[in-house]
DNA sequence: GTTTATTTAGTGC
DNA sequence: CTCCGACGCATTCGG
DNA sequence: CCGAATGCGTCGGAGGCACTAAATAAAC
């Protein structure tokens, strides 16, 4: 409220915005390399550093391995802001180096590289950014190989580099065909791996390969730096993991990939941070690879963090002695608490040094390590009862008060929940399975195709393994352990421990689904409008349910173990079978919307007291007496789930399905299926090697139809914008969402019907901005019906523009206030998973979709008709 | 001190 | 849940 | 035959509503 006004302006140009965030953010990552990023200043973090890297750090340990390495020592940081740009270096050292890289593996060489390197001149920038300050080029492997490799064309880039090099590639290509795809890079990698290997990852590299080989020296020569981590990048990992891993190891790497968009770049880095933690501190693997993907245990035990925005800022006001509101300004300001952090931090260093005097004790190390940050954050977890949010903000203020430099900001992000530096799940697994690949025995094939495919291999592997166990507490000292080869033995799907679900993906037409599936034979079922349950039966008898998102749901449903029990046939033991639990109207026999299902209790539920029926509705079987169907055919799996269960009326039901290529036949069993109070099909493969059950894959084997998805279908709304909220993240300096009315023209008032926040693009976002920025009012008009508690927005409008919006159901509202007394005295209506489609030039404010139109189109849900009966209203 | 209302976080879609 | 955008890979098009 | 353009799938990250549960704050 106060200040609207600055926000307007603030919000006017198009701005800063980036220019703020943004900058600060990366800057510090590598420019700031001189000053501290990594290592960091020698000063503080370096403590420990310093201090023993350099010597010993790899040898006394017995890190496994070592063999390269070794003797990396650090150079010593790169701190020094010096050397940066001036070292011409490039040149020299790289050339050298290079020739003994570029070859097969040079991965070991590089390090040595490195080592020597130690003056080392630092050379390339970090491939994204651009250089601009990094200094560090170096070597780095992609870079020079090329050049020397081939002696060729030297590529000169090893300064300017950068992404464009990629560019140069042509030149030499000798191997063209590979050069141009990333398989060359993928090469250039590979050459250079330090510590660790270089991971590439062409996979359809392989045909070129060949050709590729032919030249294959040649090609190899070729490597691409961008994809390549860089030296400097490796000898920080190097300096700053020994024996343990500081917090600010990690950090760094966050930085680096933060800095960067792509993707194969982001997936080395975070091989060559893994390969260096396997080698030199296993240990603390674990809590790397759990702090990487931001959780604290496997999903399906329930581990939260109980901590959320509020407690957040009270927490960065306390440690920085600054007050609430300020936080929050600030919040809006940067759209990140993380950075919020960083930012007040540095203002105030004598409070944290304060704090962290208080908190750790003189004698505590200031350097966090991974494992204690880590074990912090489930401690912060596990708290609970009586005065526990207080005692979360303390051990919050705990570590804030042990960070430095970025530490601050990747704390508070991984507090928040998301690190949003680009790398989630998937990339860790990847990496993780490169990592590996690098790691052990067997030398990695020459052939750079060969390379490329062991890697995409591994990768495959260890996804596949974890989407059928999704438990890195497993996985990971397996891995150790074992080893990648026999993972798959080890850690497998098993009754009792949820396996991903296979997902679909959204289909905008009938055509496009018979587009994707002609010659091939497919089924049709029904897509239920419930909650996704995947029951399983253990060896003990025992009965398990697990959600889409793999949390037990077990508490929540004991009525369905008797329903499943009368399911099952005799010769029926274990299995995982997967369903939907949707609410049932046993009188009826009717299925109930989706909104009645979420009523029901989650914790502590005795079946005595349950008030809303469920019956299941199976359509998969992934697992039968101990035997995995995960390959098998959806048609096979179809006919042993029918063999296995029987259906019982009410409680147990197989969704219905309907065999046909037929476009009609489809589009009646479409209408059909809403008319029966779902949400549309489910289309899938039937037979092949594209219906097997791929766990957690958004395949293209399974399609869902939904009517709102198909133009002209579907309930689209115009609305008037009445507010907006700041945007966060990459939403910072333009509106991330905007509230939404619709007109009463009974009394002239516009009634808040639900916030928008997707269906912009980028353009749209600015624009929208901008073409609204007149509009914006400093109260809300009397005319405008809102709930001041739930949806207040940053910023009031005037009513002017009017939106198309598209929503797959409206719903009634606890907070919004569209059509009020229409369908229920006090409560409004609001729409269900809401999307802007386009402005409506052609329509004023008082055009918009009125009140009586809404509680129409609410009507209109059949599946409201019986809701209806149930009882708030009497409409009928 | 208990009971009730409000706020936050987490999960579903 | 919906949607968008960037990347990487593959295929096609134009010279 | 090659580089440019186009198409497709993956991954990550923006954002939505409703509802329960837990903790705090407010009332009694």
């Amino acid at each position: 409220m106060p200040n609207q006004g600055n926000l307007a302006n603030w919000l006017q140009k198009p701005k800063t915005t980036k220019a703020s965030a943004p900058e600060a953010a990366k800057p510090d990552a590598q420019s700031s390399s001189p000053k501290a990023v990594p290592t960091p200043p020698a000063s503080s973090q370096s403590p420990a550093l310093s201090p023993k890297p350099s010597t010993e750090k790899a040898a006394p340990e017995g890190a496994p391995q070592g063999m390269f390495d070794k003797q990396l020592r650090p150079t010593r940081k790169r701190s020094q802001p010096s050397e940066a740009k001036q070292s011409p270096i490039a040149s020299s050292p790289r050339t050298s180096d290079s020739e003994e890289a570029s070859p097969a593996l040079p991965q070991r060489k590089r390090t040595r590289l490195g080592a020597r390197a130690s003056g080392r001149p630092k050379a390339k920038a970090k491939i994204i950014v651009d250089s601009a300050s990094s200094s560090d080029e170096s070597f780095v492997l992609g870079a020079p190989s090329p050049a020397h490799s081939d002696g060729g064309n030297g590529s000169s880039e090893l300064s300017d580099t950068l992404e464009k090099s990629p560019k140069d590639k042509p030149s030499e290509d000798s191997s063209p065909a590979i050069l141009g795809t990333s398989a060359a890079e993928l090469a250039a990698k590979l050459t250079a791996a330090d510590t660790a290997p270089i991971k590439a990852k062409g996979k359809k590299a392989t045909k070129k390969a060949k050709k590729a080989k032919g030249a294959k020296s040649a090609a190899q020569k070729a490597p691409d730096p961008s994809y390549t981590t860089p030296d400097e990048v490796l000898t920080t990992f190097a300096e700053l993991i020994t024996d343990t891993v500081p917090y600010a190891a990690l950090c760094y790497m966050f930085e680096q990939v933060e800095a960067t968009t792509k993707r194969l770049l982001i997936l080395d880095m975070l091989t060559q941070f893994f390969y260096r933690v396997i080698t030199h501190a296993p240990q603390d693997l674990l809590h790397c690879v759990y702090l990487c993907i931001n959780r604290l245990a496997p999903q399906y035990e329930g581990v939260e963090l109980g901590v959320g925005e509020s407690l957040l800022i009270k927490a960065v006001a306390e440690a920085t002695g600054r007050n609430a509101t300020k936080v929050k300004s600030d919040l809006a300001k940067l759209g990140d608490i993380g950075l919020v952090a960083k930012e007040s931090r540095s203002n105030q260093r004598t409070v944290a040094f304060a704090m962290t005097a208080k908190h750790f004790g003189s004698s505590a190390s200031r350097q966090l390590k991974v494992g204690y940050v880590f074990k912090t954050l489930k401690q912060i977890a596990t708290t609970s009862g009586h005065a526990s949010m207080k005692l979360k903000v303390d051990r919050i203020k705990g570590l804030l008060a042990g960070c430095q430099n970025s530490e601050a900001k990747y704390l508070m992000r991984s507090l928040e929940g998301k690190l949003r530096i680009g790398l989630a799940e998937q990339t860790v697994l990847a990496a993780l399975a490169h990592a590996f690949v690098h790691h052990r025995s067997e030398p990695l094939p020459e052939d750079l195709e060969d390379r490329v495919q062991v890697l995409q291999e591994a990768a495959a592997t260890v996804k596949s393994v974890y989407n059928e166990l999704p438990n890195y507490d497993k996985i990971v000292p397996t891995l150790l352990d074992q080893g990648l080869d026999i993972l798959p033995q080890v850690c497998k799907l098993t009754a009792g421990i949820p396996v991903k679900p296979m997902l679909a993906h959204p289909t905008k037409a009938i055509s496009e689904v018979l587009d994707r599936f002609e010659g091939h034979t497919f089924t049709c079922e029904y897509k239920y409008d419930g909650e996704r349950a995947q029951i399983h039966r253990l060896e003990t008898g025992e009965t398990m349910i697990f959600s889409r998102n793999a949390e037990d749901m077990t508490a929540k449903y004991p009525d369905v173990v008797d329903k499943i029990n009368r399911a099952v046939q005799s010769t029926t033991q274990s299995f995982i079978l997967d369903c939907e639990a949707v609410a049932w109207d046993r009188v009826q026999d009717k299925i109930l919307p989706f909104q009645v299902l979420s009523t029901r209790k989650r914790k502590d539920v005795k079946e005595s007291e349950i008030t809303v029926q469920v019956c299941i509705f199976a359509f998969d079987l992934l697992f039968l007496n101990g035997q995995s169907l995960l390959r098998t055919p959806l048609e096979d799996r179809q006919k042993i789930l029918g063999d296995a269960f029987q259906r019982v009326q009410g409680d147990f039901e197989f969704a219905k399905a309907v065999r046909t290529s037929e476009v009609e036949e489809i589009q009646t069993f479409l209408d059909e299926s809403i008319h029966d109070n779902c949400e549309g099909l489910m289309v899938k493969m039937l037979d092949g090697d594209e219906a097997s059950y791929e766990p957690s894959k958004r395949s293209r084997n399974w399609l869902k139809v939904k009517k709102d998805y198909i133009m002209g279908l579907g309930d689209s709304l115009d609305l008037v914008v009445v507010g907006a909220y700041l945007g966060r993240g990459k939403r910072t300096g333009v509106y991330g969402g905007y509230l939404l009315a619709c007109y009463n023209p009974d009394n002239e008032h516009y009634e808040t019907i639900c916030k928008i926040g997707t269906g912009f693009s980028e353009v749209d976002l600015a624009s929208h901005r901008d073409l609204l920025q007149e509009s914006i009012i400093a109260q809300p008009r009397s005319y405008y019906e809102f709930s001041d508690a739930a949806n207040k927005p940053d910023v009031w409008f005037d009513p002017k523009m009017v939106w198309e919006v598209k929503a797959a159901d409206l719903s009634i509202s606890p907070v919004y206030k569209a059509a009020v007394g229409r369908v229920d005295s006090t409560k409004g209506i609001s729409l269900r998973f809401p999307r802007f489609i386009r402005i409506r030039d052609d329509k004023s404010p008082e055009d918009a979709t009125n009140s009586d139109q809404v509680a129409d189109m609410y009507h209109g849900q059949k599946i409201n008709a019986v809701k209806a009966n149930d009882g708030s209203d009497d409409d009928y």
